[in-house]
DNA sequence: TTGTGTTTTACGACCTCC
DNA sequence: GGAGGTCGTAAAACACAA
């Protein structure tokens, strides 16, 4: 794995995936909260996708939840509390035990998900300490629930390769992410203990999630690259790279507020 | 039931920025 | 040096067809 890492840097400056290009992206998380954190003045240094962002409201697009098939029938955002995800985020209150048991939050309007007992221990936010069985997006996919292993510290490193996220903890993560693409530092820190995460977890669900979005995107783009090819249309300014880079712009225009 | 393909966590390598 | 970014990948979890 690690052996190709040389030859795959080249192709990333080939591709205009180089770093170098996607560098200032990572600036934005502290950009858009009002917390700038430890990166104040990072303003100047963003990424021209992301300044736009920022001065344009964001529509969220239909999010596709195919993907998150086993939420069938219980997270459809059409008819739960999806409405309220795009919330300013100074009204997105947590409605996690031990946070706010309050109704009306954002993260939850059904009966069944108002009584989430995620973050099991009741604000104890020690990592890993929610039991997924007891989730009330169990669904289809959770049906032998009962039969898993609760959820809770496993990682590669210990005796258990990866846990399963519940539901309840994808849907919250996928509001932020429909919100914003980047996590702040201080999103981060709440998203981590309202959802018994580590801020690691966090972190990386995002980075996945990124990931995911591109590969998404890439696969969308591809038939149209493909019919380009076939009709002899001029060639975008720098090859491909630079079509590449103007579709991931749009795309993160479009997609980013 | 089983084989296969896809998605989801988690990580390492490498990068830039502060 | 540390943080977090992307990318590629491993392996578990899952869906689904045969």
């Amino acid at each position: 794995m690690a052996l190709s890492k040389s030859s795959t840097r080249a192709d990333w400056v080939n591709q205009g995936q180089c770093p170098n290009v996607a560098k200032t992206s990572r600036q934005s998380p502290y950009l858009s909260d009002e917390d700038t954190g430890m990166y104040p003045n990072l303003q100047s240094a963003r990424h021209p996708a992301q300044t736009l962002s920022l001065n344009s409201q964001y529509f969220p697009p239909p999010y596709d939840f195919t993907s998150y098939h086993h939420v069938t029938g219980v997270g459809d955002p059409s008819t739960h509390a999806w409405n309220s995800v795009y919330a300013p985020r100074e009204e997105y209150p947590y409605s996690f035990p031990g946070s706010s048991p309050s109704a009306g939050q954002v993260s939850v309007s059904t009966p069944e998900l108002s009584s989430t007992p995620t973050a099991a221990g009741g604000g104890s936010f020690t990592p890993y300490n929610f039991i997924s069985g007891q989730d009330p997006f169990s669904s289809r996919r959770r049906s032998n629930e009962s039969a898993r292993p609760s959820v809770s510290a496993k990682t590669r490193t210990k005796d258990k390769y990866r846990v399963v996220y519940t539901d309840h903890q994808r849907l919250e993560l996928e509001k932020e992410f429909q919100y914003n693409r980047y996590i702040t530092i201080r999103r981060k820190t709440e998203l981590s203990m309202a959802l018994s995460l580590s801020e690691r977890q966090v972190k990386i669900w995002f980075q996945n999630r990124r990931a995911k979005e591109r590969k998404i995107t890439r696969k969308k783009q591809q038939p149209s690259q493909q019919a380009s090819t076939t009709t002899p249309t001029p060639p975008a300014l720098g090859g491909p790279a630079d079509t590449y880079n103007s579709n991931i712009m749009s795309d993160t225009i479009s997609e980013e507020y």
